[in-house]
DNA sequence: CAGAATCCTGTACGATACTG
DNA sequence: CAGTATCGTACAGGATTCTG
């Protein structure tokens, strides 16, 4: 999922966002944590749908764009935090709209989508 | 990539979001349609990337979810548009964000990952 | 506890060709 | 023009096991 948009030009900002963000459990990984610091078992526990398989990769991966920082303590059980860089603080108001609007969908689909509409999720 | 979660609690509507708008090229579509109604060839010719059949698809699912609106003419040659539908419109914001974060993230790995932070996208 | 390693599967996505 | 129909592949994502 990363470095196929190389040439691409200005256009389309949100398909290069996408490539960064792309991936099932980036955006929710992100919600998570701009709560702030959680550990590997903590953000775990908070999703429970990812593997821990996944739950590395895609953390790997967000530390590789900047957005997440990886601090490992040298202890005994391990300890490993994750915290959201300045960068992924940038887009801790997107994630929280993106919440908003996933709550208001889902009661919206749920309760019967042909209902009137009015009631915006932002 | 749907109906997966069904049972999943309120915990994260993130994830959830994503199930719907999941895909390399919803939002990519999402955020060309805010502008306003697009023929097909026009959604294409904005969406370099996109293959006819992923567009055809993508915009299904999105018409499945009711986020698009997708409006045949009986002419010939054909002529379909498409268009966002209320539901659509109300992720008008987090596109336009995700768009400039694009922008302005594009632009700080372009210009040196390790520069002073202070101008933030939104 | 936080992972690495291994193996496996579904499907998202793509290329190409054909059609009303 | 706006699709469908086929065929094919890469990779996202998962289950399980092993380790410092």
């Amino acid at each position: 999922m990363r470095s196929k948009i190389d040439d691409v030009p200005d256009q389309c900002a949100v398909e290069f966002a996408m490539e960064i963000l792309g991936g099932r459990w980036k955006l929710a990984i992100l919600k998570q944590l701009t709560a702030g610091t959680l550990r590997f078992g903590e953000l775990r526990r908070t999703l429970p749908g990812v593997t821990q398989r996944m739950l590395t990769r895609q953390l790997r991966e967000l530390e590789e764009d900047g957005l997440v920082s990886r601090t490992v303590y040298a202890e005994v059980p391990p300890r490993v935090e994750y915290a959201l860089t300045e960068v992924g603080h940038s887009l801790d108001a997107i994630t929280e709209e993106l919440d908003k609007w996933g709550h208001w969908y889902r009661e919206r689909v749920r309760g019967g989508a042909a209902r009137a509409a009015g009631e915006e999720p932002g």
